[in-house]
DNA sequence: CACAATGTTGACATATATGTTAACTTAAAT
DNA sequence: ATTTAAGTTAACATATATGTCAACATTGTG
């Protein structure tokens, strides 16, 4: 596996824990962000090099900052 | 302007700040990232939706976190 | 003024994120 | 077992980031 799909499933793991500790659906974040339930999930499970836009869109939906999403190292699960 | 270039512009500001703080030029980074110094210089002009890829080699070319990167508050000049 | 190094920009090609749709799986509940 | 909601995945289309190359602009220095 190359070296930034580890930061894929990173991020990935840190969209989902915040979309769950918010007690959302894909869809419902999907529906904020204006983008499809199917792109959110490839993008939690680690399988598309996403861009800032959509991390910026998600920090919006999710009441976080992109920092937050971006962290590598808080290791959740 | 739509919002998001407004973070095109503030993450562009950001690398460009960290990379003149290691006195790199635009050419040295791309080479250590493996892309075109054509790509650095329109992501630090905040012409492109940068990947979280490319966002990841650079906060290792640059000695710094993504998160460092990614700060839309430090307001750089 | 040249000259060199650095950065910018345009044009087109390619790779890939996302859109779109639909089928499938899984889980929970009754 | 069926129903429903939630999530996953495949296939193909489209949009766009990046590759590639080249010309031009800018900056500093002799």
């Amino acid at each position: 596996m190359k070296s930034e799909q580890v930061i894929y499933k990173i991020i990935g793991k840190n969209i989902r824990y915040f979309r769950e500790k918010n007690g959302k659906t894909q869809q419902e974040i999907a529906d904020i962000c204006d983008f499809e339930k199917s792109t959110l999930s490839r993008i939690e499970a680690g399988r598309t090099n996403i861009t800032i836009k959509n991390l910026y869109k998600l920090s919006v939906a999710l009441g976080v900052r992109i920092m937050d999403l971006v962290d590598i190292n808080k290791d959740l699960e």
